[in-house]
RNA sequence: GGAAGCGUGGCCGAGCGGUUGAAGGCACCGGUCUUGAAAACCGGCAACGAUGCGAGUCGUUCGUGAGUUCGAAUCUCACCGCUUCCGCCA
């Protein structure tokens, strides 16, 4: 959510940074319903002021045992308008919350602008790509090769966008979201948690995603009291969403900044919009796990934290030995609710491409606003926090990574230093 | 699933339908005292919104939503959440 005074005080420039990232703001429509939520809050205002006034003096007067018969008298005359502009004005206020809930975030100044990927722009690669003496088999074929990757069985149990791993193939996805855990805790500062997979229509919002891409997620409704009313509960697509939510409308001492928060979920997408796309594999799933990376900071340190926690990240991909290139996404391409994006992707051969592993983001005041996520600053006063997350790292793609870039000739797969003591000493996965 | 109780400010905790935005305490901020600190004492201290250049003024908010009333933290109803007891249970 946009702070609605920079709206009121500067919104052709606002218009015009939204454009950048594909936005067209309907700044007419913002200007009417604004217009029209001035003139009935203020009359509101005024009457409810009035109402208060009298119905004070009527108590006095009361008390001294005067008639009130004729005060009583006037303020009955305010009823009617009052009435009426107290059920207007929720409505109103509610027009221009919709209104508000579906405007994207404004890009941060150091954004290059561009409408799609291949305006991204590329801040380092690291590691050298791997150079095989043989043909490279994706890990479809290697995973079926040695076995224990098994989509046939999976779309028999579920469908299409699911994956059933067994044996050592599944050990070795608990093990890389192990290593990752570990790593953020011991080494990086952050808090492990364990978090709702199912959550409210409020946290959804207050991360961005509600209302406006509702399609995206799995919705499980649920028939809530005696009286038949039914609520939803959403599956996450991402622990972002209950991680981030802990600090919704919650006032954290200044001391507790920052706030850093890991925790290894399952992410569940619907993927609507996305037939035909990736889907050979595990590269896109209904169903992944993913361990995040959450922290909630002081506005001043958000952009140095940022950098942080891409580093965080791009620790994991460094000790398993993976190459990789960051990339800075362009306004276009970023998601809606961030301000700066930084895309990790890995080197996957049998793609010849990088592909995405993480992405880390800057959402800057955008979801504590809609959240009312704040601290108490300096001058003791409540302030927005800044929020960031970033994978650190999505673990089925993790998986295909490993699988592609450490196989051998023999259709057997070396596993990285790291991960071995997760693997029983195992130094090799082969039929 | 059955029974009872409870939801008040950053936290704890009072609160007759009418100067209650809300006693008191803690925390926090400023001051006095002190070599410094602590203690003690004095003072300040809710959030959000509207409006104004501004000091300010006004409105809303006591779990949420409806209702009664000229007026609701206080009365009524529904819902949500928490606690305790019984039953069931991974």
């Amino acid at each position: 959510m946009l702070d609605i005074q920079v709206l009121r005080n500067d919104l052709a420039a606002v218009a015009a940074r939204l454009k950048t990232r594909g936005f067209e703001l309907d700044t007419a429509q913002f200007e009417l319903l604004e217009a029209e939520r001035k003139t009935i809050q203020t009359r509101t205002q005024e009457l409810q002021a009035k109402r208060n006034a009298t119905s004070k003096l009527i108590g006095q007067a009361k008390a001294k045992g005067e008639d009130v018969s004729a005060i009583m008298a006037e303020v009955g005359a305010l009823g009617d308008e009052l009435k009426q502009l107290e059920t207007k004005l929720p409505q109103v206020l509610a027009d221009m919350d919709a209104f508000l809930a579906v405007i994207p975030n404004v890009p941060h100044a150091g954004v290059p602008v561009g409408m799609s990927e291949a305006d991204n722009v590329e801040v380092r690669r690291i590691g050298d790509i791997p150079k095989f003496a043989f043909e490279v088999q994706d890990h479809v074929s290697i995973g079926e090769g040695l076995g224990g990757l098994d989509f046939e069985t999976a779309t028999k149990i579920a469908g299409a966008r699911f994956s059933l791993l067994t044996g050592p193939l599944a050990r070795m996805h608990r093990a890389l979201a192990q290593f990752m855990l570990d790593t953020h805790t011991d080494k990086h500062g952050y808090t492990e948690t364990y978090v709702p997979y199912l959550v409210n229509a409020d946290s959804m919002r207050g991360t961005g995603q509600l209302p406006k891409f509702e399609e995206d997620l799995f919705r499980v409704p649920r028939v809530v009291g005696d009286d038949g009313v039914e609520k939803n509960f959403y599956l996450i697509p991402t622990a972002e969403v209950p991680v981030t939510n802990m600090v919704r409308d919650e006032i954290v001492a200044l001391e507790k900044l920052p706030m850093k928060f890991v925790a290894h979920t399952p992410c569940f997408r619907s993927e609507a919009g996305s037939y035909g796309r990736d889907t050979r594999g595990m590269i896109r799933q209904h169903q992944f796990e993913k361990v995040e990376l959450v922290q909630m900071v002081h506005p001043e340190k958000s952009y140095e934290m940022l950098e942080e926690l891409l580093g965080h990240a791009e620790t994991i991909l460094k000790q398993l030995g993976l190459p990789y290139r960051v990339v800075k996404l362009c306004t276009g391409d970023m998601g809606f609710s961030a301000a700066t994006t930084y895309d990790i992707e890995v080197w996957l051969p049998a793609q010849n491409t990088y592909r995405e592993i993480s992405s880390c983001s800057n959402f800057e005041a955008f979801q504590a606003r809609r959240m009312q996520a704040r601290f108490r600053n300096a001058a003791g006063k409540p302030a927005l926090l800044h929020t960031l997350n970033g994978s650190g790292l999505a673990v089925g793609r993790t998986l295909v990574a490993v699988l592609e870039n450490y196989q051998n000739a023999d259709g057997s797969v070396t596993i990285p230093d790291v991960l071995r003591p997760y693997m029983g000493g195992m130094e090799k996965l082969s039929k």
